[in-house]
DNA sequence: TTCAGTGCAAAAACTTTGCAGGAGG
DNA sequence: CCTCCTGCAAAGTTTTTGCACTGAA
């Protein structure tokens, strides 16, 4: 079978080498796993994926790779306050960030460039360097169509 | 011993009061530890602590008092990414977000008004109602006598 | 050949739930 | 008295770790 992301593979190849990572094959299962993931997914969600398509890959790996695939920005990390990591793909994506409906936990997706400005700006006047940050929004989306609380 | 929080007794009880929710003692002891708690702390440090201060208290009550006292905004819920709920006193306290240095674990406070601003500028062009967000930054302190990445 | 990576299973960390007894309103 | 609340223990969820074997460099 070829290459599913070529671009993906090159880059994440290009980061293990980089450290001191061998390059293995069960890494670019995951990764393809990962990116062919529509949305944001648990590692655990990916392991049942996985493994349901005959994968024979361990937690262990999952894990270990996603932590890898999210340091070299293929994939982001994402915390909506129900105590697990959420992943998604940043490959070929635009920086953006979410708004949670609390009532039928639909996920939205915007940008805005104010916020990278208040980050540069605090890091500034603190002395810290900033290495990223997390910005989620929680409203109810009012949707009569998906939620439950619309009026 | 004499009510250590009056005030924040009161609104307790009142919020109490206005659900269907009842007036015990432990929900009191249990706000009481949290508001003498310094700084963030988990439901689970919450019940160490208060087991160890002789406390007979049980981590379903734990669990049950801290979200009636985030939901009347007497603590706050915060999330830094390692998949716990964090806990911190809001009573009499300004609104703020946070700074991780993720070398040290040290947690800086600070406040902008431009994200409030961003929140509902969002919302109103999504269509949401919002009702909170999270905002942390994520960075290193440079602080030589903490941290031990600094130069 | 070397040692990081792997699968597996067990353990760890945090949170929720079931149940029987107790107490607030 | 009627429920809600409590303590306890068990179970659930997500993540990490220990171990022996494998395979990349």
């Amino acid at each position: 079978m070829a290459v599913k992301f070529p671009k993906a593979h090159d880059k994440f190849k290009e980061y293990l080498r980089g450290g001191n990572h061998r390059i293995t094959p069960e890494r670019f299962d995951v990764l393809d796993g990962a990116l062919e993931y529509k949305g944001h997914f648990g590692a655990d969600d990916l392991y049942v994926k996985m493994k349901s398509n005959g994968f024979n890959v361990s937690r262990a790996t999952i894990y270990n790779t996603l932590e890898l695939l999210a340091q070299c920005e293929l994939l982001a990390k994402r915390h909506f306050g129900d105590n697990k990591t959420h992943y998604e793909s940043s490959f070929n994506r635009k920086n953006h960030d979410h708004l949670v409906c609390t009532n039928c936990g639909k996920i939205q997706e915007f940008s805005d460039d104010g916020i990278q400005e208040i980050v540069d700006k605090v890091c500034n006047e603190l002395g810290y360097t900033s290495t990223g940050y997390s910005f989620t929004i929680f409203g109810s989306c009012n949707d009569s169509s998906t939620c439950s609380s619309a009026k």
